[in-house]
DNA sequence: ATGAGTGCAAAGGCTTTGCATTAGG
DNA sequence: CCTAATGCAAAGCCTTTGCACTCAT
């Protein structure tokens, strides 16, 4: 895989059930049924989805079972909770399957995009990044960028 | 000031205060003991702080309004509701009087801290998130960085 | 006096947890 | 069979709101 290609660092999506699966062995987890119906509802969208978003999708789940599943697929390194300015916690499939990329935000209504930037850019970033949090004596694991904006149906 | 120079963008502390109350003014507020209290809490502080942080430096005021004067000092502008990874929010005192910054927190604990980069870095940034966030129909007001790692005493 | 600000307590809303039931290995 | 997963409902926790009182202009 060309490591410098952002969009071919994502999972195919046909494999994205497999890689998961293995993902829960990993951590002693099953593949059910339950958590089967999250991942694919994650898979097919192109945004992180909110829980109540994820619950109209998975019709079926109970919530409590959503929220349990979506913190053990966590646990397992599958799906990462999104910070963004809304009120409630959106999820994504993690990076590994997704590939890196950022969000913009909607300030006005709070829709949630996927972006990419230039590769040159985001090593760039990182080198300095790394620098800046040694500095402070931090050991960096990733960083996070979002950009907040309108979107054109809010302008 | 020289805007080439992060540090100096911020306003002396001495000025905080004349500052806030200017803003305050503008949209109609006054600045009370309690604001006052707050702002000088935020302002003492190299980091956003939590809302228990801030309930005991400013011992006396009541949780409901430091929920309520922060809310009234964010729409003047003046704070800045910081999302981090953990369950509460955090405040800082807005860029205006803080200088453009970004954030490392804690993986491990939640500790958050303000760090700066290099101006070359944050513009060329800037110039390539306006372009993407354009692509994709979005007008970005602003970008949101944080470093995630694990602190000193976490490792 | 007169409306904004404050305290206290109750209500809200997302998220978590307890417990009995069901399903997977 | 036996442990993990699920549903349903109750409990938690941060945050917001209602209401009466106080303060500043």
């Amino acid at each position: 895989m060309a490591s410098h290609d952002h969009i071919s660092d994502s999972v195919a999506a046909d494999d994205v059930a497999h890689h998961v699966a293995t993902k829960l062995a990993e951590v002693g987890q099953r593949f059910t049924a339950g958590r089967r119906d999250i991942v694919a509802a994650l898979s097919g969208a192109d945004r992180p989805l909110s829980i109540p978003e994820i619950l109209s999708i998975t019709k079926g789940l109970a919530q409590s079972s959503v929220y349990r599943n979506l913190a053990v697929l966590e646990n397992a390194g599958v799906v990462i909770r999104v910070i963004t300015t809304d009120e409630w916690a959106r999820y994504e499939l993690s990076e590994s399957i997704m590939g890196h990329h950022h969000h913009m935000v909607c300030s006005a209504c709070g829709a949630v995009a996927d972006v990419r930037i230039p590769d040159s850019i985001e090593h760039e970033l990182d080198a300095a990044l790394v620098l800046v949090a040694k500095r402070a004596g931090f050991t960096m694991a990733h960083h996070r960028l979002d950009v907040v904006g309108v979107c054109s149906t809010c302008r």
